[in-house]
DNA sequence: GGTTAACATTTGAACGTTCCAGAAGGGGAG
DNA sequence: CTCCCCTTCTGGAACGTTCAAATGTTAACC
């Protein structure tokens, strides 16, 4: 507590005017004062800084953006995520952000929108000047805000690369998906598995497409066929049970053992199926999933997950959102990040 | 979409005289047919209301907030919270936090603070009136947030009753602890368990204190004995783990075959205590856990748990809150909603 | 027909800040 | 001494809205 005001008192919120008045100077020399400093004189700044710390004055923030036209909030629309993985993510991404942007006097605002109109709340929001810019995190091939925000001129940042418009022009930070099928692969042919399956989404996906190129380049480049290997399935723990099932009947030459997943509840089902049958995650059969999850903690024996970087990814969003809103020309368009593998027990061979 | 204006305009943002002027009345005019339309003539209220639409035009919040003083959002700090159960609890609040408040035209402003000092953020917010009021969710015995707040007079409602002192009178909402704790236990009864064990935390947790009560309270109504059965631990998956097997462990005239957990991450560690035993979940040993996690629906079998009200806890908070920002007097200070049971396999006996 | 009252709408001021143009006070060059 | 520039500070205006009071309009009553 470095303030030197008390704390503890109500009465009247000071104003400008209060300090002006207080320190014997103009209104205007106290705005400056805080926003221009190096125009005063050396004692003047200190005198007035002294009274405002005094009666613990704060700008008021609806005069400054009225005035300024920024509101010094960032709009993120928080969609209600199907009972599923994405939760634990989203948690942890809304965390990095706030610290973020807080660190440049900026909140985040949360505001809802009924799914089946993705625009809802983006506008209303714009046309009421309410925030100076959004965070945009589903991006899903053909979500439509991309387009929508830049025909308004909006300033935003995308979680999320444009995937159908590789040359769209509007700033994006993403996760390399494809890196982290790769590392979970790599890391299970480490693991000395010879055959490694995929289980991942549907193909429409196109994050599960991108990360299951990872799979595939990885076995490639070790000279590994993926036929009959990748299977892909809705997200959820049951579906990549029986998957995993039916993986494991199938007796070629060599018996699968690894298994690379789109998300960690996929990799919950293969580890609900090796139960099932016995097989000892980590010793018998290698399992990864993806995310990162609570569940991947705290599953037995523990769940070896590819884990994004949010914490990364909230500072370059907000990076780039500051470049964005200085109307600076942009350097990149994107920033691809990329994953690590956290090694938990189910991928230990001993 | 209802809009009748064009949502892909750009151009320069329509205020009240640009609609004033279109539709030849004046300024207040248009402002009355917003917010007080009983006031208007039918007819030039139908004229008002087409050129607003036409124009897409929405009130400018700076300027609104700065003449009445109201800025329509609801300040929450978002802390980080130790890798662990809250995660999950804290989405799922916030996003119903997001949609009820949404419903009266508020939104919801993040704000992060230092965690050693938790009054910061606050303050800060309060004096620059860029929030109404706050939402207080960290209010285990002994947080100061509630005192500050009433001192400065800055309206709040904080979920989770005032533990230290029963006769503050501040408005607040809760979970009724106890009841959850009892629903476990007797519906372990049900399931036929003759002894049930209780694993909680530490007992400076009222939190836990009040969840353990519910479990004391069903054994007395049952005429069993609680003695040894009690058991206080960290909230980790591995010292529940080997609590378990502690309790296992002990042979008497019966032995040990249900477990009322505190949270889900203590039920998550029963669980894997049974597995490393060969005991089946369920029909061996009936565990249940709390907070109804990400954890409890993804791990084998499935954990029965307690689940709170996080919906219709927003709803009861945004509906005090509303009370205490129109100066009505509160009928009631506190809220004490009750939880629920989600019966999963690990607690059913076939 | 004149006085009142109720209704419908307008006008000027205010919220607290920053922008802009300009004033006051030095200091040096011509 | 005058002119000009520089530094430092000031006063009025403006951002877009709502409040409070004033104005104009219609209807109603005796």
């Amino acid at each position: 507590m470095t303030e030197t005001h008390d704390r503890q008192a109500g009465g009247p919120v000071p104003t400008l005017a209060t300090v002006a008045g207080e320190a014997g100077v103009s209104r205007q020399t106290v705005s400056n004062a805080l926003n221009n400093p190096e125009l005063l004189k050396a004692d003047t700044l200190e005198r007035v800084q002294a009274v405002i710390d005094k009666l613990g004055y704060t700008p008021n923030r609806a005069a400054r953006q009225l005035r300024t036209r920024s509101s010094h909030l960032i709009g993120l629309r928080f969609e209600q995520a199907e009972e599923g993985t994405s939760n634990a993510l989203m948690d942890r991404f809304l965390h990095s952000l706030v610290e973020t942007t807080a660190r440049t006097g900026h909140h985040v605002l949360l505001f809802s929108g009924d799914p089946s109109d993705p625009l809802e709340g983006y506008d209303e929001l714009l046309r009421s000047t309410a925030v100076d810019a959004f965070v945009v995190t589903d991006t899903y091939a053909g979500t439509p805000q991309a387009g929508f925000l830049q025909r308004r001129g909006a300033p935003f940042v995308t979680f999320g690369r444009p995937w159908d418009d590789p040359a769209a022009d509007h700033a994006w930070v993403d996760v390399d998906g494809a890196a982290g099928g790769r590392l979970a692969t790599e890391h299970l042919i480490e693991q000395g598995h010879e055959r490694i399956a995929w289980l991942g989404w549907e193909k429409s996906s196109r994050i599960g497409e991108d990360r299951r190129s990872g799979w595939t380049g990885a076995l490639h480049d070790a000279n590994r066929d993926t036929f009959g290997l990748g299977v892909r399935i809705t997200d959820n723990v049951d579906a990549a049970r029986m998957a995993a099932h039916s993986l494991l009947d199938d007796t070629g030459p060599h018996r699968i053992t690894g298994f690379a997943c789109a998300s960690d509840t996929i990799g919950i089902g293969v580890l609900h199926a090796c139960a099932e049958r016995g097989l000892r995650p980590g010793a018998d059969v290698g399992v990864v999933g993806f995310d990162d999850s609570l569940g991947a903690q705290v599953i037995w024996p523990g769940l070896t997950s590819v884990r994004q970087p949010l914490e990364q990814v909230a500072v370059e969003l907000v990076a780039i959102l500051h470049q964005v809103l200085s109307h600076k020309p942009i350097e990149d368009h994107g920033k691809m990040l990329t994953p690590s593998l956290v090694v938990r027990r189910s991928s230990m061979r001993q």
